[in-house]
DNA sequence: CGGATTGTTGATAAAGTTCAAACACGGTGG
DNA sequence: CCACCGTGTTTGAACTTTATCAACAATCCG
């Protein structure tokens, strides 16, 4: 069952019949050690890589080494699905911990293009689900400060950890580094290590030893201006993500469109 | 011939027998107002936008009203035809200047997909292709200062327009103001005003009556750090949107992967 | 145990924002 | 034709945010 997490909760998921011929197409199974290049930028591709279990991340560098992650994936993932129509990355992929892919040949995808355009469609939809996430990290590094952009890039994860069973919503493990943190939300890891000093004064989160304690989901999301619509999730996950409880949460007026904002 | 621009000197480019099957799907030319809305987030589509003519952004907006451009489209651009796998758009399309649209109804996509596969996968590369001007819209937001950030979104612009004939490398027309500009760079419009007055006097750029004077676009190019692997252009077209003439050119090594970077 | 990585703090400098006020320019109506 | 208006540009001064440099503490790993 390495393909379960595809494509779960969201406002287009797969069927078992489709769960079952992604699962087909799974030629093998790589692992990676912490830290490891597992695509290079301009290197022709053949396969695309599932994340299975483990911490990715994707990053632009440019020639002066500047380096900047335009991603994190995490498990349930399909990781490098846009390298079937691109062939060719424009960055690299890099693991942050050890990680599991699961490896599908791009001519099973061809196959799959060709018998199954429904499912195809829905692949399609998985790679632009991760455009939208681009477009919120564009939002988050052009219009809020260092200490919103940590928190706003902690409740996506938490969201996105909370839909593959990884997180309560509460607190869940996160092993980066400030140093990372500082390549995600565009800030040097010493104004990282102070915005992260003050978000645990403020009781807001916290993140020591690899692990995150969100003290109240509700504020640390009004606080970061999170807004989970450009994550696709199908409306019935939408109050645990938000941490409402049955007696917390406004009412949600039906017939409300399923992405907000 | 309102296709023509569609995925022109990419490093995945149309037959003309497709070019032919996406005119075909064409249903009518709608033509908009300057800064009016084409869609509006959250709201469900049935059809997808081609820009034929025109200047459109898509902008990001929290419900504080903090606005950030996530993407500039040019005459060519596919504008939302990731709405056909998504449905649903996270973000808003709203015109900068009087556009012409072509309007592409998701039932002709859908049976593109079926009747054509390989074209449908050239669309997909299509979707991603913005995909990846978003990652570098994050690179440029997070590793850039505000005056490299702006002369990177200059480079972009210069050679995305190049590539359907709107600009010669040294001057094109683009009708943005500065507070646009602050939008699309995550700047206030006051710092835009300095940073260009500062890019005019150092000779490399300027922007005045919505035309863009390009000085010397190698130095601009090696000012912002621009390295347009992240377009996907055919290599032909390479040297020309580097700047790099017959004599100046620096020789680019033979068997080099299309994409750099 | 020792070296390397990661986290923490202080002092100082640079970059960018905010607020306020003028200025330029292309309409439009009298 | 000119006065007026709105939009966009320009400038100054004070302030906030973030980076840089330097040092040291804590932690992890072999």
């Amino acid at each position: 069952m390495l393909t379960r997490h595809l494509l779960l909760h969201r406002t287009v998921e797969l069927t078992h019949a489709e769960r079952a011929i992604v699962r087909a197409a799974i030629r093998e199974v790589r692992d990676y050690a912490p830290r490891e290049t597992v695509v290079a930028a301009g290197q022709p591709l053949s396969v695309s890589m599932f994340l299975v279990e483990g911490l990715v991340s994707r990053a632009v560098t440019d020639a002066s080494g500047a380096r900047q992650l335009v991603a994190i994936q995490v498990a349930g993932d399909f990781v490098d699905l846009h390298g079937y129509p691109l062939r060719v990355l424009d960055h690299d992929v890099v693991t942050i911990t050890a990680s599991r892919f699961a490896v599908v040949p791009h001519s099973a995808l061809t196959e799959i293009q060709h018998q199954h355009p429904e499912l195809a469609r829905k692949l399609w939809f998985n790679t632009l689900l991760d455009a939208s996430m681009h477009r919120t990290w564009v939002f988050r590094l052009g219009r809020l400060k260092a200490a919103s952009r940590i928190a706003h890039f902690l409740c996506e994860i938490n969201a996105r950890l909370m839909v593959v069973g990884l997180s309560d919503g509460k607190s869940f493990s996160l092993p980066l580094t400030q140093f990372d943190l500082g390549e995600i939300c565009g800030l040097t890891s010493i104004h990282v290590n102070r915005v992260m000093k003050s978000l645990r004064e403020q009781q807001l989160v916290s993140l020591r030893k690899s692990h995150v304690v969100i003290n109240d989901l509700r504020k640390l999301i009004r606080f970061s201006h999170f807004d989970p619509g450009y994550l696709y999730l199908n409306p019935s996950v939408h109050p645990a993500i938000m941490g409402e409880t049955a007696q917390s949460g406004h009412q949600r007026p039906p017939g409300q469109p399923p992405v907000s904002g």
